[in-house]
DNA sequence: TGAAGTCCAAAGTTCAGTCCC
DNA sequence: AGGGACTGAACTTTGGACTTC
């Protein structure tokens, strides 16, 4: 104890020197009792590293009994390159060093889950095989030992043996109550309660089908205009294409078409008036104006993709479904084995479909979606591949603008790798891609997609700490780290949604996309972006041209509504209300993985010259 | 157990047979009737723990949703031992116990660092004498300590006392003495942690509807729904600013004006009407009501907010200079000497100017400043204090909308939360706040603050690297830490400049600012946002107003130019090019400090009746 | 002054790596 | 050679000490 005091005292001071190595976590030049190496504060009594106190807590937790294998009889040395060599050495020391064991705590129960645990229940292992969903991994009889869970597994089968095993808590002690928590003879009942059940809570709760799936107003699937065939090498490495290209019915690399449903038209303007309209309007612009007047022949060219139907609120577009008749939205398969053979059949289809390893998470995404309010049409690739879908419209759309392509390339480039994000979801918003299956991403295997059960499952995740503040950071390379990303990936998507129903609550119309879309792509934007664009002007002056080309056809089509034109602009600021990389993350990773999208897109657009 | 229990129930009610557990710390007989730990008195209404208190008061405090995995099914014991084991059990039982919901507060600021301490400092002693630089809390006479950093000192001097008085500093056995870097880092973090949470006031009770103190006053100008006539009139408010800046008639709080070149004003209006408008709007106030009122003075005390003169691009608005005549700009020192002068005079004057840390610091950012453009005569610190008014002005202006204040207060202090980033930078664009001196702040020494320069910088800075992709993640606590940051804060700063640039080119006059403001200001946006307004009904009918009054005003004042409006609402996602931390760090950190702003902008304006 | 609050050390958990079988 | 266990850094939660209203 003098010993202690003393060095207590004397370390004290050198606590001063604290490194903080590189994050906020906080190392003191106290060395660890045990094993020398930079104590991170006090544990279990004593000066410590992590390393240490976390190899006294699982071996007193569990209850571990080494041997020391080495001649020298438990007189192995003990510091910081050789503290792993004898775990009998390593805990003899940390005893005498005086940690005490009453203060290691009991289990206690798991926190919430985090999205990358998810993940990894959902692509790694592939829950699918009994149509079991995979959120209550423990309630399932032979399940999946806690091992399955890809989870660390304090609640290993070995941590249950070897409690199970003494009766009592020997290692100590007996009946000390010195430290209020400590821990009491109930470590069986306690373990295995622990060892129950870590999976997402919440999964029985609420099917609520948020989904009014009302109003399919989509007439038929009129396949009109022509579609410029495009070779789009990328698009097939990337397997996006997959189902529809193993249908006839769909449009050819995606361009995807339908009919325009007449109700959404106040006035089904004639192409003609929606020309007179550009070219009279007289901007009386007050820079240079590009010529030819090319939003024009924009909006104009690209029949089919404009008209694609306008869908309820988050359902899936009727050209996903191609096998389904026509007005009748699918009968949602109603039990797994329905789904899995719709999936697989799908994926029979596909020419490319060699790979296993697409099949087969395909498969399971299919299985997993099968419980989604939306019936079981969509899954979480099939979402991912109409987003890229999506996604590859919008470049392809571009192509087809002759004052975009007439523009610097660079300049090109430059303006798709800055909207294609605005694009993504604006597209979402035209064509009603449901992005809300994002939302089962990040949670896993609860069903639950409607607001008030988002709001709850940002709340779960939701941790009053630090984390809060690093809203932005976002996680890279890995499908994601900690629950607060959770937070942010929800609340961005939950953003997302309410962006784009603000967009259907207005009834946008295609002219009215076309338009946005045409101010979207035109935004020189401002630092980064700017200085690499050649020609800022001209993108000004069209970027002038598509607002008052909207302006105009608003006034015109709605003349009763004042305020429309000005709304629909302030809506493009909550495009960007999910980041791009979240969009990435949960749309794009299946499907591209990792490469970023920008760069990704600017590749396709120079290849499919 | 059984023991304690037994003591507790034979000695019952009295409080007089308290334990001190080794420190004056008082626990009763009485057992917590959460887990029969013993209490520490009753809290949120019965006898419980402080265990239990604090748990049940994270949980309400963050709207915990927790769910017993075990298969009892809720049914799992809580007692001192496990009462750990399962939260959702734990909280269930604090609630049948008897816990009140209610009885939990709102989170507080940090307690070293109180809001209302830096207020006063800043306010009493700071601003108001001229040329006086007093935003360092520290400042103030008797803090020698290390409190004096100008950041929010998580080193109370009472802390340190009694850290230093030790010894009873009991659950450690060594150190008399915490060196104050050993809380620094958990300090950041936890300060954060506190401060993230609910800036939005009555979260915790609105899930309750316990709290409905909210909305007693906007009983008669709700406008639900229907874009009707507004009781408010945006038009008129805005030409009442108009008149303001034209006439010199101003409103004693700064509602607004400028001095407009008389050109500018197409039309002006009848004040008396004006008048009416602004007598209308009455605000009660619908909580407790902060008390002495630092920022009431601050704001009281800086009419001309609105009659800033627009100024050259980037120099410093004249009124920062009163002791300079009137059209000429400071004569810059000219050497770093003079420059060291300076400011050791500066401070000098300073009333409490006996720290030595701070003067060395303020030295060092004088001397960095004088090699700006704009003048030697502004310096960081005058900057951010013309930030900070800059903020405030907005609040106080906010406060002087009838429609505006006539919504739930709720509501009002989440707009306003929402929109202080945004009428920052449209505050620096309209009154040419010189925002690129905080370049300087990011890069020390370095004197470039020209485009190109900065271009430079961002460049020299950027690692090729995927650091990149973490682009929005920040720093806390550190001024700049890692050159990633630099690069994060250099390009916020361009983009913000350039945003700013783009709103001088179009020479927006102050009606179009107001409306821009008001557009702003009535943003009901999306997710988390939304979640919390009561009233986005009107909300969206106010902004629709603002924005038609915009447009009516353009077409009126700017007849050729019918690109006009669409281009001004097409900058507003230019405000958000700088992220919220960045501002704070650059702008506000040395005012401020770390209380979230958002926050602190909710307290000033409830504070301020 | 009782009962709110914050502060923060030292408990806890999580999980990517790593090693070992 | 793939799966399970261990390690330790990163992060969260707990509860006793203390402050504020």
């Amino acid at each position: 104890m003098i010993m202690d005091l003393r060095l207590g005292m004397g370390v004290d001071l050198a606590k001063m020197n604290q490194q903080s190595q590189g994050s906020n976590r906080i190392l003191y030049d106290i060395p660890c009792k045990v094993c020398q190496d930079h104590s991170s504060g006090k544990h279990y009594g004593i000066y410590a590293c992590d390393g240490c106190a976390g190899f006294f807590k699982r071996s007193i937790r569990r209850n571990r009994q080494y041997v020391c294998r080495n001649k020298s009889e438990g007189a192995c040395p003990v510091d910081k390159t050789h503290r792993n060599q004898c775990r009998a050495c390593r805990l003899k020391k940390c005893v005498e060093a005086g940690m005490n064991k009453d203060a290691v705590q009991h289990e206690r129960g798991p926190r919430n889950s985090t999205l990358r645990r998810q993940m990894s229940l959902y692509f790694k292992e592939g829950i699918g095989s009994s149509g079991q969903i995979a959120m209550e991994p423990s309630t399932s009889p032979a399940s999946t030992t806690s091992s399955s869970q890809g989870s660390p597994s304090p609640y290993s089968i070995n941590s249950l043996i070897s409690s199970a095993g003494s009766t009592s808590n020997n290692h100590n002690n007996g009946p000390a109550f010195r430290h209020p928590l400590t821990r009491t003879g109930t470590n069986n009942s306690t373990r295995s309660h622990n060892n129950k059940t870590r999976g997402n809570p919440s999964s029985s709760s609420s099917t609520t089908s948020s989904n009014n799936n009302n109003n399919p107003n989509h007439a038929d699937n009129n396949v009109n205009g022509r579609v410029i065939r495009d070779p789009f090498s990328f698009a097939d490495k990337v397997h996006l294409m997959q189902l529809e290209a193993g249908n006839g019915i769909r449009f050819p690399h995606g361009l995807g078409g339908g009919m325009m449903p007449s109700s959404v038209h106040p006035l089904p303007l004639p192409l003609d008036l929606v020309m007179n309209m550009m070219n009279g309007g007289g901007h009386p612009a007050q820079r240079p104006v590009m010529m030819d007047n090319p939003l024009n022949k924009m909006l104009m060219m690209r029949p089919p993709f404009f008209a694609m139907p306008q869908l309820n609120k988050y359902n899936w577009p009727e050209i996903l479904h191609p096998h389904n008749g026509h007005m009748s939205p699918p009968p949602p398969p109603t039990s797994q084995s329905q789904l899995l053979h719709h999936a697989a059949a799908t994926l029979e289809l596909s020419p490319s479909g060699g790979n296993p390893n697409n099949a087969l998470s395909m498969m399971n995404t299919m299985n997993r979606m099968s419980l989604m309010p939306g019936g079981g049409g969509g899954g979480v690739d099939t979402l991912c591949e109409t987003a890229a879908r999506l996604l590859f419209m919008n470049v392809r759309w571009a192509k087809t603008v002759p004052a975009f392509v007439s523009l610097p390339l660079q300049d090109q480039l430059k303006l798709l790798e800055e909207s294609w994000r605005e694009f993504f979801v604006l597209g979402a918003a035209q064509f009603g891609l449901p992005i809300q299956l994002g939302v089962n991403l990040v949670q896993g295997g609860n069903n639950a997609t409607d607001d008030e059960d988002m709001d709850q499952d940002i709340h779960d995740l939701s941790q009053d700490s630090p984390k809060r503040r690093k809203l932005h950071t976002r996680r890279r390379g890995k499908p994601s780290s900690s629950s607060s990303d959770n937070i942010v990936v929800l609340q961005e998507l939950k953003s997302c949604m309410e962006a784009i129903d603000k967009f259907r609550e207005m009834n946008v119309d295609p002219t009215e996309f076309a338009c946005l879309r045409a101010i979207i792509l035109f935004q020189s934007g401002s630092g980064e972006v700017k200085k690499y664009l050649k020609d800022v002007k001209s993108i000004e002056a069209l970027q002038d041209q598509a607002q008052l080309t909207l302006s105009k056809y608003i006034g015109a089509a709605y003349p009763s509504q004042p305020l429309r034109f000005g709304r629909l602009l302030l809506l493009l600021p909550l495009l960007k209300s999910i980041s791009p990389s979240t969009i990435q993350d949960l749309f794009f990773a299946t499907t591209i993985g990792s490469t970023p999208l920008g760069k990704l897109i600017c590749d396709m657009y120079k290849s499919g010259s």
